[in-house]
DNA sequence: CATTAAACTTGCAAAATGCAAGTTTATTAT
DNA sequence: ATAATAAACTTGCATTTTGCAAGTTTAATG
């Protein structure tokens, strides 16, 4: 049985627009793995730190692809997921994600300095 | 009875603690109403395009304020919402979200054009 | 051919959301 | 001053999404 996965725009702004791709607790964590982290497979995304769920991993896994933000090469048991031209669009957006979470959330200065090396800002 | 808003952060990781805060489907849509639209009472948030309902717009107004994104003056039936020096760090996220959006969504070149002086882009 | 493990799938309980309706308090009109 | 109006919530309930535990399927390995 196929997933209905449903992608309805709430309105035209481009905003809102994102927000309904990514605009949830897990989506860019995934893309942030495969962006910083250099994750490519469902196991190294089901093995973060926040603990994502399996259905939900692959729920994720096949909205992403379907929405043409990640592709997947390699047969079905041994699949490499990427990020696709749109999906490394999204790179300023984490960007300026992780800088706010830094200036907000992180106090240790010297985590911060090696966390700024790993996300090459 | 007082809501109980649980913020609980799933890492330590700046982006996920910023997704705690901001990963839902209304929150960063509220913001880029005071932001960008000017909008600071319950009723102008109500009325967006996307048709938030009253319990989670009521919801996230308390978690914003309690997290220390918004906070408000005037009395209890008069309320001014306003984003705090942390709320107005969101800027550059919006900003780079409208960036995606308008790339990816929006093909009417001229509405674009519109758009990016709203947006102050 | 049997074992292992990666990549899902399923079922069910808990939480979040959407919708319709009601309540409370402040402003406006009479 | 009183009544009407509307802004700012609040409540209840059905629907949807999520989290957790367990099971299944298919590919690689021995």
């Amino acid at each position: 049985m196929k997933k209905q996965i449903n992608i309805e725009k709430r309105s035209g702004c481009p905003i809102s627009c994102t927000m309904d791709l990514v605009g949830d607790k897990w989506s860019l964590l995934i893309i942030r793995d495969m962006l910083y982290l250099g994750k490519t497979t469902y196991n190294e995304f089901l093995n973060s730190n926040e603990g994502i769920s399996t259905n939900i991993l692959n729920d994720r896994l096949i909205m992403l692809t379907e929405v043409g933000l990640i592709s997947f090469t390699g047969t079905a048991k041994r699949k490499k997921y990427v990020l696709t031209k749109m999906g490394l669009d999204l790179k300023p957006v984490l960007e300026s994600i992780a800088l706010f979470g830094m200036k907000h959330f992180i106090s240790d200065k010297r985590f911060l300095r090696d966390l700024k090396k790993v996300l090459k800002l």
